[in-house]
DNA sequence: TAAAAAACTGAATGATAATTCTAAAAATAT
DNA sequence: ATATTTTTAGAATTATCATTCAGTTTTTTA
């Protein structure tokens, strides 16, 4: 990706984070890089698939960490933990892409199904860990889809926590809370 | 409010949830509806006007429930299980009410704004209870705010859940879930 | 250095959608 | 039954916005 179309993709990642897809027009991203519209549309073939390539970024940050960071662990509730602190890492570190798969989640368009399927199968990944755990003995007995979806609605609370709490929060802090609320509960004694 | 304009209300809620606000036109209400779009613009100012008695709705819903739900138990524990349970609950039943709230959180328009306050201040309550409750020392001591945002984290969770999951949910089953994971961890031994 | 390719420009186009407005129909009151 | 108020209709208006395009400038290549 050249400089100019790098400078498009990550204003564009700013303004939809800070006010939405719908709301940022085509027009305020290239008046606020300083291109014409014409240029926009060299580099992409549409608003829409700026939106592509920023999806792509979302599914190797969740993807990825999540194979990258399980596999050091053997044990199961270790692997969980990895997972709570890679998501708040995430969060602190890539809060304008978080926040718009979040925010696109919703609705029947093309670019939201985008988002479903990447959270979906995020959700997915982390049920397939609890579900090995849980028949390993080494997680309680529950229902791998809630406890899932559990882990995964740490990322909304980090991020909402983020939001309302100013800048810099304190990410191990964070875990510590999440590790002594959420995970203490899956451990057996 | 009249049947008509009852209807338009409904089906606006209907479609917000399911499309999202802006993919949902005046045009598609009316259509839906089966009346015309002066119809519409006779009952309700603009879009925005729909919009804003949702939020009316919204506010009732989780504040009042809040209220009403942790004045009944004097202990601190239980006020959050309390809470936990409802959020299921009006997850369950009012799920395109929720719906329209999260994916309109984000953003800086005035609607985004009305979500963003609302749900601010439901974590607000949220946390002051949890405060509360670790001054008299029966939550066991931690960050509030961390926390309160966690608990709200369910709500997602929740949402995600059942949209994953399909139509009807166990709530119950769920709730225990939750209790077996979040809320276990905030107990005094 | 000249030709070719890549990058950029911004006015014009076309589509969509919110809102307004004038008039007609229905409901209610007198 | 007639007058008045409320409600509905849908065409016209206006604004916004994504996208196209014909041409210009810059960069690369031979």
């Amino acid at each position: 990706m050249n400089k100019t179309k790098r400078k498009i993709f990550e204003t564009s990642m700013k303004l939809f984070a800070e006010k939405g897809y719908d709301a940022t027009s085509v027009e305020e991203i290239t008046a606020t890089v300083g291109v014409a519209k014409g240029t926009l549309y060299y580099h992409f073939a549409s608003k829409e698939e700026i939106f592509n390539f920023l999806i792509e970024e979302g599914i190797k940050l969740l993807q990825n960490s999540i194979d990258i960071k399980t596999a050091k662990h053997k044990n199961y509730i270790d692997k969980l933990k990895a997972i709570v602190l890679i998501q708040i890492k995430i969060v602190a570190k890539y809060e304008d892409i978080i926040t718009i798969i979040l925010s696109q989640f919703w609705g029947k368009e093309e670019r939201n199904k985008k988002c479903q399927s990447l959270v979906y199968e995020y959700i997915g990944q982390i049920e397939k860990i609890v579900q090995e755990g849980i028949e390993k003995g080494e997680i309680k007995k529950g229902d791998p889809r809630a406890i899932a979806s559990e882990i995964y609605g740490l990322i909304c609370s980090t991020l909402v926590y983020k939001k309302r709490e100013t800048p810099n929060m304190d990410i191990m802090k964070l875990y510590h809370e999440y590790e002594n609320t959420l995970i203490k509960g899956l451990k057996i004694k």
